[in-house]
DNA sequence: ACTAGTTGACAACGAACGTTGCCAGTTGTT
DNA sequence: AACAACTGGCAACGTTCGTTGTCAACTAGT
């Protein structure tokens, strides 16, 4: 560990380590959107960013700190879309579902590497899987107007996960158009039923 | 490796062979559902059994044809109880939903070794990802009677799939009776969505 | 120019794993 | 009784990984 108080190359060492920082993630990001989890270890992370390994440890204590941070990063990516989307317009509760739902599968799938690190990798990652159910439900709430609507909510965010990830892995021979159309109406219907 | 011929303690070696190859699954289910995915190593699964690491690969190529072979077993199992239920009765189409979806639950989670394995290991193995999602559609297909049924059917699979998740882990508040009762609502609403 | 901070390439160490070999003891067959 | 098949415990080999150390080259401040 070094003292990190000098400016090298005209840059300060506060700004140096944000940079090796932001390095490493584009670097997760990269592996675990092509080789998979599996492949991104420390050496391999280390390596595509060109950064000594010691970097490393100077902005994450393990290699599964780095993992819950780039999916973290691109969960918050998307629900910024979302919530942009969500305060946009009022053309009533059918139109509202579609825009989240469009919003929501457009940001996730747009990148393939994304769409991989969300829907297929985070499944192979011990650390990742508590975060991934707390994200769905997080995206859940987040169009929960009320406490009841929650567990309605919950279970179409299931159900459209199930139908994405279908899409995204090939098996389910369905057009990024046709996946929103479809869920807009289950999720609606699933949003009327009153107990 | 032997040539399996002889027998041995009054078994034969055929019988013998496939003796252990239980006890190897026996062994990964206690593993997999006890210290997780990650410990079920080809060490630690013979350890359990009691037999010399060479067996192992008797029956197996690899840890992962181990971990696959532990994960058909318990849906097969789940599969036979559910497909039992479904030739049982005829209550109308409310009774059929609730039937099918108590009989998957019941047989899916009573044993928590199971219910972990399904619901939460299944995730933390590359070699159990593809699998998982031809397992859910699986099951939609079971009770989907028309192809029109199937994306409704696989949506409220998916659906189904993360309430009882959230139940397993603990972060949902939903006893199974609640939990059955629910779902079926649900279920219903889904497969009654018209295009 | 000189010293100290900084960087990246490379090596080294221990740990865990997959896989294979060795070996003493047990059981079946002749 | 003798020999071959079988079993389980233990060790060994190579690989990969996480982690730390070494060292030459580069840069900032005096």
């Amino acid at each position: 560990m070094y003292a990190t108080t000098r400016s090298y190359a005209g840059v300060p060492a506060d700004e140096r380590k944000a940079d090796r920082r932001e390095r490493l993630l584009d670097s997760g990001l990269q592996l675990m959107g092509t080789d998979g989890v599996h492949q991104t270890t420390v050496r391999n992370v280390c390596a595509e960013a060109r950064l000594n390994p010691r970097y490393f440890y100077e902005s994450f204590t393990g290699i599964d700190e780095l993992l819950v941070a780039v999916f973290d990063r691109l969960v918050d990516e998307a629900a910024n879309k979302v919530t942009a989307v969500m305060a946009h317009g009022a053309d009533g509760r059918d139109g509202f579902v579609h825009r989240v739902i469009e919003a929501f599968v457009e940001s996730t799938t747009a990148d393939p590497r994304v769409a991989r690190v969300l829907y297929l990798e985070s499944y192979a990652s011990e650390a990742l899987h508590p975060r991934r159910f707390a994200t769905a439900r997080h995206f859940a709430y987040l169009v929960a107007a009320t406490p009841e609507d929650r567990l309605r909510a919950e279970f179409a965010a299931g159900g459209l996960v199930q139908l994405i990830v279908g899409m995204v892995s090939g098996s389910l021979p369905l057009t990024r158009a046709e996946l929103i159309h479809r869920c807009t109406e289950l999720t609606v219907a699933t949003m009327r039923v009153r107990t």
